[in-house]
DNA sequence: AATCTTAGTTACATAAAGTAAGTGATAAAG
DNA sequence: CTTTATCACTTACTTTATGTAACTAAGATT
């Protein structure tokens, strides 16, 4: 009985997209440079300790990019690489599945 | 401040995709009806307990269906609905992605 | 009766994530 | 100057999720 055998390339981008938050860090980047706070503000029930774990490893991978101004006090802005600007293309797609098949629970009336 | 807001659609489509396992599932399911020994082989360190648990979950977003043919042992296959299927375009974003961007580590020599 | 099959479940152990308090550098306020 | 404040994180601790391995149920085979 032969196992089937994913494409490693596409296996690791399985990877990434099925991390807890990733995928959100990084549609949450899509809309430009954003600081740590604000990235955790956008994202309820997000931790600054998975955060900080997630922007370590999406740069890691070459995703994101952290630029540091030293100002005071510090600012230090997250932004998409070249790499991480190209799963736009793949947000349009999660994007048209859901208007399609995702149906809505019905607002609780008050 | 004010947060940025997801459409909730979008964002349960995010969600069903960054749970661990699923796309994975899913995507094995493309391939055709299978059952539950033959996921689970297919898809190296998926327990069965989560296994389990993710195709109830699956089944009860209506993205695959459960089908029981009462032999002995009793069959039971797992398939997509078309709800599960129209993740294919989604799949080949993620695809191109990966090839386009994903390097592999280079294989060790022995 | 003992054994085999499939499709799971259960009890227990480990890993990942959430919570809340703390750190270090700098600066402004009292 | 001592207290307070800001930002970008860490750390210690708790809760949740996942992994492992043994077990169950129902019918067929030996």
């Amino acid at each position: 009985m032969e196992q089937s055998q994913l494409c490693p390339r596409f296996e690791k981008a399985l990877e990434i997209l099925s991390k807890r938050w990733t995928a959100k860090i990084v549609y949450q980047l899509q809309s430009g440079p954003q600081r740590f706070v604000w990235i955790e503000n956008s994202l309820p029930n997000l931790s600054g300790k998975v955060l900080s774990e997630r922007l370590k490893e999406l740069e890691a991978e070459g995703i994101i990019q952290r630029d540091v101004y030293p100002e005071t006090p510090v600012r230090i802005e997250y932004q998409l690489t070249d790499k991480g600007k190209a799963f736009a293309p793949l947000f349009k797609e999660i994007s048209s599945w859901a208007e399609q098949w995702v149906e809505l629970p019905p607002t609780p009336e008050e």
